[in-house]
DNA sequence: CACACGTGGCA
DNA sequence: TTGCCAAGTGT
């Protein structure tokens, strides 16, 4: 706490910290519930607080309880998961709750080390939690982290070889005192001052301490090797509605939208293979475009009202709201009054 | 270490 | 319309 920047740092987050649900205020003595900055900070993963918002309420309306929530049926989590990505996230969510209660009675461990071993923390979040549940002193690194301190220290080094060197100076600026209030600063700050493009430099609470305005290259930072450019693939989708039900499949375990619910398709490539599920009168419905992290996708929907015995999936009532939003495309463009 | 893994918003 | 990006983890 000797450090200028962490006071400058602190005093603007007590003026400036975002109301969010899973956060309690800044200098505040309220106990965070470990089990809301977990599930918090796992939806946060690669994902804007604007759309973790809506799933968080609804998650901890569900489940309000690590208990609530290892109880749960699979398919339940992973529908109200739908829409939100990374769907491994929802798996690893399902096997961490379960660990914490069978193997530790229902407490989330208060060490980095041992919120390591659990399904979905990795180091960041196992930082996070340590720092924001339970005000340990640990080093918080996410991309908000390496954006700041890059731009404070004017790190040149390209990703990912800068991060020793980010971590360096994450650690000299983490003060022992309200380490989780640091934290969430630090993340603050990235996301409403220290932007990726056109940073506030003018409102920054750490202007006059940081090395990469006074060079003029913070909006240059942090250095990233370029990016590849997303290959194209193609596919078949087949959506079959006979009455009230549509014909449904639970997509493999593992591998892309792993677990979710899923109309059948064709393979996805530069040349796929038709491949409908029973033999019908299929009626061309037009093309869907999704993009994923790694490549574009085309899906041609095909459609049919009549019945039939599919070699896969099985018939079943539909919430378009618990499908993948590739697959919630494809219903739109199939049956647009629905 | 490099790559797989979603989505919606914004310039 | 296209590309970039957001509180990363697992393999």
């Amino acid at each position: 706490m000797r450090d200028d920047r962490s006071e400058a740092l602190r005093d603007w987050y007590g003026r400036q910290a975002r109301a969010l649900p899973w956060r309690i205020p800044p200098g505040s003595d309220a106990m965070p519930d470990p089990y809301r900055i977990w599930l918090s900070e796992v939806m946060l993963q690669q994902t804007t607080v604007a759309a973790v918002k809506a799933y968080f309420a609804t998650f901890t309306t569900t489940w309000p309880t690590v208990h609530d929530l290892a109880a749960a049926d699979d398919a339940a989590v992973m529908a109200a998961w739908a829409g939100l990505g990374y769907y491994a996230r929802a798996r690893n969510l399902l096997k961490c709750a379960r660990a914490v209660v069978a193997d530790h009675d229902g407490v989330f461990p208060r060490t980095e080390a041992d919120l390591l071993t659990l399904h979905g923390i990795g180091p960041y979040t196992a930082a996070a939690i340590a720092a924001i549940a339970f005000q340990s002193r640990a080093v918080v690194v996410d991309g908000n982290v390496e954006r700041v301190m890059t731009r404070l220290g004017a790190i040149e080094t390209p990703l990912p070889g800068a991060k020793p060197e980010i971590r360096a100076l994450a650690d000299t600026l983490t003060p022992d005192t309200r380490p989780g209030d640091h934290a969430q600063a630090v993340m603050d700050l990235g996301a409403t001052i220290c932007t990726p493009k056109s940073p506030a430099c003018v409102l920054c609470p750490l202007r006059d301490h940081c090395d990469g305005r006074k060079a003029g290259i913070a909006e240059s930072l942090p250095r990233k090797a370029p990016k590849i450019p997303k290959p194209e693939r193609r596919g078949y989708v087949y959506v079959a509605r006979r009455g009230a039900q549509c014909l449904l499949e639970t997509r493999p375990a593992k591998g892309l939208l792993g677990g979710m619910l899923a109309f059948p398709t064709s393979d996805w490539s530069d040349t796929p293979i038709p491949a409908a599920p029973f033999d019908a009168r299929w009626k061309d419905a037009g093309e869907v475009r999704h993009t994923f992290t790694h490549f574009h996708l085309t899906l041609r929907v095909l459609t049919t009202t009549q019945g039939g015995n599919p070699d896969r999936g099985e018939w079943a009532p539909l919430d378009p709201k618990a499908l993948p939003t590739v697959f919630a495309k494809a219903w739109r463009q199939a049956f647009p009054d629905t």
